[in-house]
RNA sequence: GGGCGAAUGGCGGAACUGGUAGACGCGCACGACUCAAAAUCGUGUUUCGCAAGAAGUGAGAGUUCGAUUCUCUCUUCGCCCA
């Protein structure tokens, strides 16, 4: 018997859907429409096994709503800005363009490879002047709406590089590159404001019931709205400063109050700009990088003034003022009054510098004795030691009668506030989309007229330079606009603003007027399932959510909130890691083993191999495996299979050579089980045929089984079901069976098949004489069914026995029936039943005495 | 420190809404084919026990006729935030 040749079969089905336009989308409002969108990849070089499990997942998924008659849009394009094209540039002096585009070439043809049903006319690159121009123009409309300013802002600074460093560049304080010590320096950035949408962005949550909880939390908790009070602090001192504004979400703790901070950008601060002490001050705090993390584990460092601050609640009540470099300009006021007794921070803080603790919350079974000595008490309890707050339940009603009396007497009010920051997106690289503004003479904003668009960038310059590329380009800078000598910004956009918007552009991907088309958008938005990493659960989707809500902003033409209505985060692949003996990484084929356990060095067979953890695929630990070497080898239908079966999809899975090698040989075995059928077919003509029912049940229950996996994206089990079938059908096709059910029921089963393994599948139903190959077999309930049913006899909640009944039958009759088990027999002898609990065609379960 | 989630054979994992735990695959063992090996096919494979049977889903409790599934406490691990 013939053996199945992938290369053979897997090349005609890919030539067949190009030719026959197979996965062409186009608007058709009669059909229902589904959009199924994996994240689009950064073109690095080469796929990885990453890629091809999200994409086989978003595969399956699509060929399935395709098979059930939904006009599906599939499609596929390029992260392609961003840092990796421009350092890759700069090491082999090549430029980032053709990096990209080559990368480009070589992945497209590997993604063709798995048979993947994408619209590749929809093809899009974020890095191609046909893409970023509408960028372009979004970022003008939205300059427009007065969502996008400029402002002064702190940036990583790594001073040997001379550049800004993204948050991920600094690790353990140091620049990545460089490994010296990250600065904090103020930059004029451009900005989206997309704190004006915190509430918005945190109400439409609730409605993406199809989106993991897990991350609709971790947007929650990033959105982070907090209630509390805003008050007002009368200054005592000799600076013309009478008063300061304070951010807390805990004011019923007003009077443990023992000090008051404020971040060193405060206003307060320009009073001291002289001061040698507060410039060393301020110099210190720059040390610490950016991020909320670097902050919080920094140590906590005060500078005192001379001011003191007066609870608004009694006047007897002062306390010192300090700068602090904990406080953040951009969170609340940029003060806080700190309360040693119940704030972990503030206590680090009050024993440092001396200062009082006074404690005011107790818990409820505790008397007034309750003192916090070094570890903040910040659970619930009743307020003392508060004069007129004395008594309070905190924090349930503590917190809010506070307001209410701060509000009366006029020195605070309710105030909610959100940790979400507007976004930053100005970069100082040269790969990226150019931000349309230029600078007059008088160094004003001039906006880019929109016939003036795109921005290209320039090509093919000098990258090794000092900070900023773009800005040593005199040349490119130069500009006029309306008659006017202009420079023009050299800041790129952050490569999430390309990723913010491709999901629109992808409904009219070709369309020269404008970013999309609106009748195209409403018919396909919102994207129905949206597949990718949960690396991307807070910013690239918060960032998404945002520009939707921006374009609407001011915009009646435009009435889409959410992007995208489902959501599906896939684990990661991982591998084991091998290390030799002089702890250099080796990747798998540089090793070998004999059992599984021992591995030992290829090019030095005698050196033994260090096993290390089980980690996600990367080459800087080389557990790599390359999707294409595995393509040739096995085939695309196999990778799918194998890709799939190990684990769920939302679960990290584990490489497994032997794995990949069973879903090889199923494809073999099954092939083989093809041609026996068809042979099957062919000699039955000649003998005797009877209708079989235990196939027409396997079938029905096999297309319910599938079906309901494939909605709950469970694909592992779907993978389980078809070794099921193939065990089935090579017993079944012993059987005497009527030629015409075990064709009807063979064509179903190879549709049910045909998402996981198209090639096979379609070149196995076109052996048959199939028509249509895009229809979802239906679930016939009357064999899934059965006449007779197992039911289980539980003794005291005990399995003891299984007994094949009529369907549906009544309790008595069963008994009577039980009666007769042997096994129940013996047991029944000496007891009497007191209780049954029967639950119809699955079990019985007898209480005895 | 806070939040979320997970824990099932030698391994990856399955189990609808509380109702036969271990589907399916890997590995392993034995057998067939072979001079032999690979490939392939067949049989078996949670543990203890010759068997009848008993125990068993991280640990301990609880609810229930019945718990992998629900509740509480704890342990370990993972992810996110700090």
């Amino acid at each position: 018997m013939e053996r199945y040749n992938f290369k053979i079969i897997e090349s005609k089905w890919q030539k067949y859907w190009v030719d026959k336009k197979s996965f062409k989308s186009k608007i058709d409002k009669n059909k229902k429409k589904f959009y199924c969108l994996e994240m689009f990849p950064y073109p690095s070089g080469k796929i990885h096994m990453g890629h091809v499990r999200n994409y086989t997942i978003g595969d399956v998924l699509s060929r399935y709503k395709k098979m059930q008659g939904y006009n599906v849009l599939h499609p596929m394009g390029w992260d392609s800005f961003g840092m990796p094209a421009e350092n890759a540039a700069r090491l082999n002096n090549l430029d980032p363009k053709e990096w990209t585009e080559k990368n480009i070439l070589v992945m497209k043809s590997q993604l063709k490879q798995l048979g993947l049903s994408i619209d590749w006319d929809k093809e899009i690159s974020t890095c191609s002047p046909e893409y970023y121009k509408h960028q372009q123009q979004f970022f003008l409309e939205l300059y427009d709406k007065g969502l996008v300013y400029r402002k002064e802002n702190y940036v990583n600074w790594d001073p040997v590089d001379q550049t800004v460093l993204a948050n991920e560049q600094v690790i353990d304080g140091k620049g990545w590159r460089s490994g010296a010590t990250v600065e904090r320096k103020k930059l004029n950035q451009w900005f989206f404001s997309i704190s004006k949408f915190s509430e918005d962005l945190l109400v439409g949550l609730d409605d993406l019931n199809e989106w993991p909880n897990k991350v609709k939390i971790m947007q929650k908790n990033w959105i982070g709205k907090s209630f509390g009070c805003e008050i007002d602090f009368k200054i005592e001192g000799n600076l013309p400063i009478k008063n300061i504004k304070c951010f807390t979400t805990r004011p019923d703790t007003l009077f443990g109050f023992s000090f008051l901070a404020v971040s060193i950008d405060h206003p307060l601060s320009k009073f001291y700009e002289k001061d040698k002490d507060f410039i060393d001050f301020k110099s210190e705090c720059s040390k610490t990088g950016t991020t909320e993390e670097s902050i919080a584990q920094a140590e906590k460092i005060g500078f005192k003034t001379e001011l003191m601050a007066i609870n608004p609640l009694d006047d007897s009540n002062k306390v010192p003022v300090y700068f602090a470099n904990f406080v953040l300009m951009d969170y609340g006021f940029g003060a806080v009054f700190g309360c040693p007794a119940h704030d972990q921070r503030d206590l680090d803080f009050a024993i440092k510098y001396n200062l009082k603790v006074s404690t005011v919350v107790k818990p409820e079974d505790q008397d007034n004795n309750f003192k916090v000595t070094n570890k903040a008490y910040t659970g619930p309890g009743v307020i003392f030691n508060s004069k007129l707050l004395n008594g309070l339940k905190a924090p349930e009603n503590s917190i809010i009668e506070t307001i209410e009396i701060l509000q009366e007497k006029k020195v605070g009010k309710k105030k909610i506030n959100f940790r979400l920051k507007d976004w930053g997106i100005s970069r100082q690289r040269y790969w990226g989309c150019p931000i349309p503004i230029a600078y007059n003479k008088k160094k004003e904003i001039i906006k880019i007229p929109i016939k003036n668009l795109p921005i290209k960038l320039p090509e093919k310059i000098n990258l090794n330079t000092t900070g900023n590329p773009l800005d040593h380009q005199e040349k490119w800078k130069k500009t006029i606009i309306n008659g006017e000598e202009c420079t023009l910004e050299t800041d790129t956009l952050d490569t999430f603003v390309d990723s913010s918007w491709y999901f629109l552009r992808f409904c009219s991907s070709k369309n020269e007027s404008y970013g999309f088309n609106f009748d195209e958008v409403d018919y396909w938005m919102p994207v129905d399932q949206y597949i990718g990493g949960v690396e991307h659960a807070i910013l690239h989707l918060l960032y998404s959510r945002f520009f939707m809500q921006a374009i609407g902003y001011k915009n009646s033409k435009f009435n889409h909130t959410e992007p995208f209505k489902g959501l599906f985060t896939q684990g990661m692949v991982c591998h084991e890691t091998y290390k030799d003996s002089n702890n250099n990484w080796l990747s798998p084929d540089e090793v070998f083993s004999d059992d599984g356990k021992k591995f030992y060095n290829i090019k030095n067979p005698k050196e033994k191999i260090k096993v290390g953890a089980i980690e996600s695929m990367s080459k800087s630990k080389k557990n790599t495996i390359d999707p294409e070497d595995i393509i040739q080898k096995y085939g695309a239908d196999a990778v799918r299979l194998f890709i799939l079966s190990d684990s769920p999809p939302e679960k990290d899975v584990q490489w497994s050579d032997q794995g990949m090698v069973s879903s090889y040989k199923f494809i073999q075995k099954f092939w083989i089980l093809h041609k026996k059928i068809i042979n099957k077919l062919s000699e039955n003509k000649k003998t005797k045929q009877i209708k079989q029912d235990s196939l027409n049940r396997f079938t029905n229950i096999l297309i319910d089984k599938v079906t309901k996996n494939l909605e709950k994206f469970h694909y592992n089990v779907i993978v389980a079901n078809l070794y099921e079938t193939y065990n089935f059908l090579i017993k079944e096709i012993n059987k005497d069976l009527n030629n015409e059910d075990l064709l009807e029921n063979y064509k179903s089963i190879l549709k049910v098949m045909r998402p996981v393994i198209p090639h096979m599948i379609s070149e196995c139903l076109d052996e048959l004489n199939t028509k249509n190959q895009d229809s979802w077999p239906e679930v016939d309930k009357e064999y899934i069914s059965n006449n007779e049913v197992n039911v289980v006899i539980q003794i005291n909640g005990k399995k003891r026995s299984i007994i094949k009944i009529q369907k549906d039958l009544d309790e008595k009759t069963l008994i009577t029936a039980i009666k007769k088990d042997s096994n129940i027999k013996k047991i029944l002898e000496n007891n009497i039943i007191i209780r049954s609990i029967y639950v119809k065609n699955k079990l019985i379960n007898l209480i005895l005495k």
